[in-house]
DNA sequence: CCAAGGGTTATGATATATAATAACTATTAT
DNA sequence: ATAATAGTTATTATATATCATAACCCTTGG
């Protein structure tokens, strides 16, 4: 894994956690939804993970974001 | 796989195909920078795949776009 | 003090994405 | 007709995402 791909998965997951907040969620309401466990969501929103397409999109339903908020810059 | 993953991941791969094409490339071309098989990038194209965020940032450097679009509905 | 809520880290098992090869169709050019 | 280009389908091996559990670090409230 290249530095730059190590940053892109950051970013995913910081964009993630911050969608999340906003919306007043904690990881286990997120989790709870989407019947994940909290370790891997939290694996997820800090860039430790590749995270697939459909992962992204439950967790975008959860939050009730699109899955492309997902990738702003 | 629901019904509605399905569809996203056709989604996906749709504006992927279709992104792609309007900047003239064909997928061997693709393939060749990013050094995937061109089956493999076929079966993203068509939803077969289930394709994870690191994949789509390299398909998405090589045909010079942002991640984001091929989430656009 | 201790319990609860929110989050992180480590780790192992299982499912599956990726990598790779071969064979196929269809179209276009020689 | 046949060679080349573009794409698809099938299949296997390997790497890794997901799922799951346990143990930990906060901070806050009782």
């Amino acid at each position: 894994m290249t530095a730059s791909e190590k940053k892109f998965l950051k970013l995913v997951g910081a964009n993630i956690a911050k969608l999340r907040r906003e919306k007043g969620l904690s990881q286990l309401d997120v989790c709870a939804e989407i019947k994940m466990e909290k370790p891997n969501l939290s694996s997820i929103e800090n860039g430790r993970q590749n995270v697939t397409s459909l992962t992204l999109l439950k967790i975008a339903k959860a939050i009730n974001v699109d899955v492309k908020e997902f990738f702003e810059i």
